[in-house]
DNA sequence: CGACACATGTAACACGTTACATGATTTG
DNA sequence: CAAATCATGTAACGTGTTACATGTGTCG
């Protein structure tokens, strides 16, 4: 649902043809965040078949066609913008579950595969403070983008430590095969939502 | 790929079968991540097409069919939890998307939707936090998935903050929408990877 | 002319989600 | 018996990705 909005976006600011609104959002986030042209004209037909855009139908073919944001396009910007990511249940993290079924595989160290996982991401991070001290002030997005993946990653780093911590502080070091294999399913009182 | 590995991951555990598996996920992340039991098993069939679990075959039909993961599904699994997520491009996020773009709306107060987003992240981290004491102290699945929440949450209210600042240090407040429009596109030079 | 940017699209595929259909087994 | 749980699956749909095919316009 993201690009979809996203190109609803661009068009508020008035008629576009596809590429041009690929262009606009690859250049909008700095060039951080690629977008394949292809997959533009297909959010595109969805977003027609939906009322929220509409297009100089007919037209020549090949030539570039301008597209337009239509009223209910314009209301369903507006209440995306302003409508939180997902209340229900939190994001599949993948290293959130890397590590959590690390723990369930026979025969890994998931310490050292903490710290395997901590030392890329620290890497990340300095990449991406490079990139920022040689970034344009003024590209807004670029900026933007980085700020967001460096608290990410930061984030991620103080998440691996509390875990690394947590599953060190953990009794059982046995075989967690035998049980959870023959261990009839137990019930779980009071699940949440 | 998130699904289809920490399947593996179960199954390097013992054999089981696609119920069970739907079960032990669920369970293992302390019922913070749903998992449809449907899902299980396409994504079972396309590891078995890949040679990556095997069943048996034959068996009667509607019957409990335990499933095997493989050497080569092991070896897979083994990669791939060592392997960092995406080193590429950092994971587009909507909240992101949604702020940049809403730079470029006409008519879109940005500072006050920072501080909308703002205000429910806070809420969603004090659920959390609530979640987390009120906890089985031995259930290290929600736990963790809980502190991963709570690291990300605290992560998007920085960059909000930080977002919110620079766009305050924002030269132009002109209307955008004309510039762009117009604007034939800039070349970019030394675009990264 | 040839390369390259501009411009539009299709095809195939992977993954995820929801909903539904179907039965077997257990238990109040 | 009836209901819940266990268990296996299919269908339809949305979204995203990659790769490809096709053509126009411009410029060295």
């Amino acid at each position: 649902m993201t690009i979809r909005h996203a190109l609803l976006a661009l068009l508020s600011e008035g008629p576009k043809h596809g590429f041009q609104l690929a262009q606009d959002f690859v250049a909008g986030t700095g060039e951080m965040w690629p977008l394949n042209t292809g997959q533009v004209y297909t959010t595109l037909q969805r977003l027609e078949r939906d009322d929220l855009v509409e297009s100089d139908s007919g037209g020549v073919e090949g030539q570039q066609k301008d597209v337009r944001i239509t009223d209910a396009g314009r209301r369903e910007l507006d209440e995306w913008l302003h409508s939180p990511p997902d209340t229900s249940s939190p994001p599949r993290d993948e290293l959130v579950i890397k590590m959590l079924v690390a723990l369930r595989v026979p025969g890994v160290d998931v310490a050292e595969l903490a710290q395997l996982h901590r030392r890329h991401v620290i890497e990340r991070m300095q990449e991406y403070t490079r990139l920022k001290e040689d970034a344009d002030d003024r590209d807004i997005g670029l900026l933007l983008v980085a700020d967001a993946e460096l608290y990410r990653l930061e984030a991620v780093v103080r998440w691996l430590d509390a875990a690394d911590a947590r599953i060190k502080r953990l009794p059982e070091t046995g075989t967690p095969a035998f049980d959870s294999v023959r261990r009839p399913q137990r019930r779980k009182v009071g699940a949440r939502r």
